[in-house]
DNA sequence: ATGAAAGCGCTAACAC
DNA sequence: GTGTTAGCGCTTTCAT
């Protein structure tokens, strides 16, 4: 491994010397610290625009804070992630933290440990962790570690915030809505890449799904086909149920990226939606309105909960150990993907 | 701001104690240097896992190496870049370096600009660049501080990679395509967020439609749309393209994201596809090709390309110096999205 | 109000 | 083959 020669950046000794004052006062500045006169803060300003100093993370870093957040994200494909993000980049913006993003999906639970540890190892201030899979004394432990903020995931516990959606609400309005329109043969597809828990979003989707069913009478028409949240999961698992005889006449997708694969196995069969099938999401990411198939989905404010964990994790980084339990009420937003069963 | 009692993490000095040895022979098992005996390597490893160690990862910055891979990306919600960073995912893991993302786009430049100081400002090892819409001097000053590759870009530098594909072969496939179909008049929409350059990808795309229009005698009927490449761009820039009369009967959306907003204006316009307007896209991300409205598009590989430019960065670590430029050809993938026009 | 100096955890000369 | 030690750039007591 070759040492590469880069160029000598700025110091803060650098700053110093230009500015003929001691690094304590240029630290003083950085910091906003009291204690430092006017026309030393002049000084040291001017210094450092005219050397272009930006301070050393890592050296921050040694003496405790780094000003970053760190985002963990199954992945980034997931376009509802994308809604997270802009609502904590809002948030976070101008609070001289930065976020960086770290995927944790796609390869199971030894990916998932590794990549939460490269956040602990770079010494992030705060952790937002979007749907981890591992178990919660696993996120305890991260959590006296680093402030941390579990984001989508049914948990309750003393050592770390939750922002969530009232996930058994938002599948209810789904199934209850596709009964309204006239559907008997409901199916849905599930996530079950991480097992089947109850502080899981997606178990306790699937879960309410098949109790609003029963509920309904429409116990022997419970149909799950078990795949994933991505496009792959609803392609494989549509084709799963669409082999079924009688096939369903709707179809309730987890999440919206399982929808699009939903939609693509439906039409590769020569069936139409919502002609032959109806089929609904779950998230109501930005795209799914846009789409030229306009998706029924749950909408349980992305933006909204991204904007809320990031203040939550200022709040923490400043010093607050309480737990905070951030909770949204999702709403159901029809669209012209589902509609009355063609023969009821 | 309050500090954290975080449990004090486990240092080298702790697992040199352990171990009853130095720090060295724990630094150097750490980098499996030379000149450590057998029973040393035993001996530590086991301190090392009995203790949990993992190293500090701001302490290693500040001696030169993060084992970081920084990621610029303008947005996560371009479902094209999650197939570029599949591909570096998949070449990095197992190097013993973590790629973190950051975004850069959406707010100017100067949004880029703070997200890549944020990366330079956090020592990553080396910087795979996104689409930057930044000055080839300002590119070539990081690539001084940092390995750098840039992955979309038509430069030349002495001093980074570049990965790209030929958009000018790809544009030319759509436009060419179109006109074979016998479309005449053919629209497009552009991204001119970052202004008007050659070294722009979307430059290029964008002056290549005029230079295919006009060789095929179709000056008259050039008509751009410069919005952006996002669902909103596509669009708002179709929806002004429909306004014109007499209007396309084909748009070229310079990419899949923006082809994706196209869809929703012309379905909500009353119009189908391919049956009044054809709709063509760019970058044959994974999952337009699922999408149930099948678009046709410019494939240029984004797994490869993530793949590559993970690569030239780990050579580029470990002391390559010369410059590298890998140029992928891209093809068109036609799916139903195009097909001849109604009334020629 | 200002500055000197210790030390954060690690790596790499350099000694032994 | 193994250990001692000097810093990397910064923040933070503690003097002045």
């Amino acid at each position: 491994m070759v040492t590469r020669d880069r160029q000598r950046r700025v110091t803060i000794t650098d700053v110093a010397k230009h500015a003929q004052v001691s690094t304590t006062a240029v630290s003083k500045v950085l910091q906003n610290a009291y204690g430092v006169s006017e026309a030393m803060r002049a000084k040291v300003r001017a210094a450092i625009d005219e050397l272009g100093y930006r301070p050393h993370n890592a050296a921050r870093a040694m003496r405790g804070r780094t000003f970053t957040i760190g985002v963990l994200l199954p992945h980034i494909r997931n376009p509802f992630f994308a809604d997270i993000l802009d609502g904590l980049t809002e948030e976070i913006s101008g609070s001289g933290y930065q976020a960086i993003m770290v995927q944790s999906g796609g390869r199971g639970p030894a990916a998932e440990r590794r990549a939460s540890d490269a956040l602990v190892d770079r010494q992030v201030d705060g952790i937002l962790w979007v749907a981890p899979l591992c178990s919660k004394s696993q996120l305890e432990k991260m959590a006296g570690d680093t402030p941390l903020v579990v984001l989508g995931r049914h948990d309750r516990s003393a050592l770390y915030d939750c922002v969530l959606d009232d996930d058994e609400i938002g599948a209810a309005l789904v199934v209850e809505h596709l009964i309204a329109l006239g559907h008997r043969r409901i199916a849905h597809i599930t996530d079950d890449v991480g097992g089947r828990s109850s502080v899981l979003l997606q178990t306790v989707r699937a879960t309410t799904y098949e109790r609003v069913m029963t509920e309904h009478g429409l116990a022997e028409h419970i149909a799950v086909a078990a795949t994933s949240y991505t496009e792959e999961g609803g392609y494989e698992g549509t084709r799963e149920l669409l082999a079924r005889d009688p096939r369903p006449t709707a179809i309730f997708a987890g999440a919206d990226q399982a929808a699009f694969g939903a939609l693509a196995a439906i039409h590769e069969a020569g069936l139409t939606v919502p002609g032959d099938i109806s089929v609904a999401g779950y998230d109501n990411a930005r795209v799914v309105g846009f789409a030229h198939i306009a998706l029924t989905s749950v909408d349980q404010d992305g933006a909204l909960m991204g904007k809320t964990a990031g203040r939550l994790l200022l709040e923490r980084i400043g010093g607050r150990t309480s737990a905070v339990r951030f909770s949204v009420t999702p709403t159901l937003v029809p669209r012209r993907s589902t509609a009355p069963p063609k023969t009821p």
